[in-house]
DNA sequence: GACATTATACCGAACGAACGGTACAGTTGG
DNA sequence: CCAACTGTACCGTTCGTTCGGTATAATGTC
């Protein structure tokens, strides 16, 4: 079997437990691997593993986010789209986002330019979407981070209150509110 | 030495490693206590030196947000105190939230419960402000979380973009953003 | 077709290191 | 003297990792 079969059993060990927490041991357990196996696969040992996840994960971004954003189309309706995409891979706001994780662990030195880039790409698809809309620069790309926020913050909220509604009425508001009226704070600062 | 004298070693050290990556060697190094001495200002071992520190911040957070919040005066430069507070402790962005490391790490079932009556009791503290402002119990509620989403969010955005104004941007802005005009999507959803 | 070779997938057992934690004999300060 | 404290040496466990080796299937060679 290929290694790419264990991505989805690694990714959810890893949002799990955590980048310490997800031991060799949990792992060789759950994807049915002895310990040398997983090391035949991934000889990188466990950093490879997380390294193969987030090579999913951008996969996953860029054909599912930013492929999605700049499709033609009306500027709510490709925001919309990019929600629902979301919504799914957090299930609802059930899973915590890898990102976060390996950026709040002891591994965040290893994995955190890559965390960043990705940071970046999304938060710039967004700006763009608005910029075509005809926002500002400087609003869009305000309001593209606010999107990212919003996100990251309602997972974290909602695994905090053991309850997925706080991620699903932000994702539900998000669309409209990343839209609404230009002008509103522009001259803020 | 009281043991409370570690609290503030012990707390970054949390938030730097995450509870796992915080080992017993680093503390002992951290405090230049030996583990001997650890264990005797803390039997329960490192869980307790976590709990400790949890203690530490729900009195701060009682003494420096939820008593700001209930003093009387302007609900706007309530909330701008709570902020000034709250940038405070996160040294304007450049440290993390150690509830969101808990909640994200493998010692999750250990500290959910506190670290959620902690997250309770924030949101409710401000929705009670709002609702004092005139603002719907739902609404208020809403905006409540609305605004520990932004908190948390860019705390995460912050630490993945390795820069941390886009924290100090959503503080400067929450306490206006959370009075803003009731009844703009009073009726959605 | 028969045989040797090679590549792929997998595993049991063990490695050294580090983990969290403990036992105990000091040592210090009131 | 007594209690609070600490240094040293140690415990058992688990960590990530590696070694040596075994099946199975594919590939090349005559």
């Amino acid at each position: 079997m290929p290694k790419e079969t264990y991505i989805p059993c690694l990714l959810r060990l890893f949002r799990q437990y955590g980048y310490d927490g997800a031991t060799l041991s949990k792992i060789s357990e759950a994807t049915g691997l002895g310990k040398a196996s997983l090391y035949h696969h991934f000889p990188g040992g466990k950093d490879e593993m997380v390294q193969v996840v987030l090579d999913y994960l951008e996969r996953w971004l860029d054909q599912n986010v930013l492929q999605t954003l700049q499709r033609p189309g009306e500027p709510l309706s490709r925001l919309q789209q990019m929600c629902d995409r979301v919504s799914e891979v957090y299930e609802g706001g059930k899973q915590p986002c890898l990102s976060a994780i390996l950026l709040l662990g002891s591994a965040r030195e290893v994995f955190h330019d890559r965390v960043k880039a990705v940071y970046r790409a999304w938060i710039d698809a967004i700006a763009l979407v608005l910029t075509e809309a005809g926002m500002s620069e400087n609003l869009a790309q305000q309001r593209a981070e606010d999107a990212v926020i919003a996100v990251q913050g309602s997972l974290i909220v909602s695994q905090g209150l053991d309850n997925p509604s706080p991620f699903q009425r932000v994702m539900h508001h998000l669309p409209a509110e990343l839209c609404r009226a230009i002008g509103e704070w522009e001259m803020g600062e």
